[in-house]
DNA sequence: TGTACATCAGTGAACGCGCGTTCACTGATGTAC
DNA sequence: TGTACATCAGTGAACGCGCGTTCACTGATGTAC
């Protein structure tokens, strides 16, 4: 197969971005190699570069995603008075998902943490977060918000590094409850 | 130089992996190759295999030495009734840190979450994270010091992440007065 | 509408490089007498 | 206490491998007439 139309090279390049959002996600930028990446994708690792300038610059679109879907989900939940709306965003935060559909602020944060600043993912991560903390801020005015928005990141992180399932469950619901009162 | 003292060569092995635990928070296990890491030490990487079974394995006693740190940080501050604990607790958690020094739950939770289960790393960072929040909760039985460790993990986390310092800073404000209330 | 040609999406082999790991070697340390 | 020898901490070269990136090539797509 070689020159697919161009309706079909833009969801091919659609599709690479998709996956490697997810298997980013899952074993972080580092940890996947552009060969897996386009495997994963059903393509070979040759015609990455005709679609994209570098690894870096991939990082970055594949953030962008995993935020725009977030935002999404979040954008939906995030309806009715303030206090539901938080309480529906931790619910909804905590529902069991692969690491691949988790929330980039918890799944991505380190390789953004690490990444130069100015660079693609550090630049996606940066607008992502500002985008998600707006939503969650909403229409309130203290601090209610942006505390559960680090609650809910941090009890994430830690129960996805633990292997204590029994201590990650009791963070989790702690912040859960948090969020109801 | 050849054959230290079995003296001296505790003492090298010890330097390796206060380095490793310092550097692999900065840059990630995966960030950090064997040859940096011995030349950061004073050596060279030959000699890495007398003294460590493998890489991963020294990434379990790097990060066992970076909660034995905090930890001991930890029991220093956490004296007093339970709601200054807390407050104190998390001043010191925001106080300004290089990454090489900042506590492993925000720096390595990463690397931890995406090593096998089973593993150096991931066992090391589990029996950490319980230790720590061991000396949190303290003899409290409800659940604020949880909600503590986790906002005060995201709001780290998501800090060291972000490019906007002004969106790091009211995040983490806003954490800080959670523990003070 | 049909033909001739230019374009370019995807292929697969190849590159240089740095990685984790191994190993023969060195010479000072530690030990046995 | 002094001597002879075994041990082994650290050196430096080497290994196979997978990485990110490049490139000549292919043939269907898109375009000009």
């Amino acid at each position: 197969m070689s020159r697919a139309s161009r309706e079909q090279a833009a969801e091919n390049r659609a599709k690479v971005v998709e996956v490697a959002s997810s298997l980013f996600r899952i074993k972080g930028v580092n940890g996947v190699g552009i060969d897996e990446l386009m495997s994963a994708a059903g393509f070979t690792h040759g015609g990455f570069y005709g679609q994209f300038g570098s690894k870096d610059a991939l990082a970055g679109e594949a953030c962008t995603h995993a935020f725009d879907v977030t935002e999404q989900a979040w954008a939906a939940a995030g309806h009715g008075d303030a206090a539901r709306r938080l309480s529906r965003l931790t619910s909804f935060y905590f529902a069991r998902k692969a690491a691949g559909q988790c929330c980039p602020m918890a799944t991505l944060s380190a390789d953004a943490a690490r990444a130069p600043i100015g660079g693609p993912l550090r630049t996606a991560f940066t607008q992502g977060l500002r985008r998600l903390a707006k939503i969650i801020e909403g229409d309130q005015c203290d601090d209610s918000a942006l505390i559960v928005l680090a609650a809910v990141v941090g009890a994430s992180v830690l129960s996805r590094a633990s292997e204590d399932a029994a201590l990650a469950d009791s963070i989790e619901r702690a912040v859960m409850r948090l969020s109801e009162a």
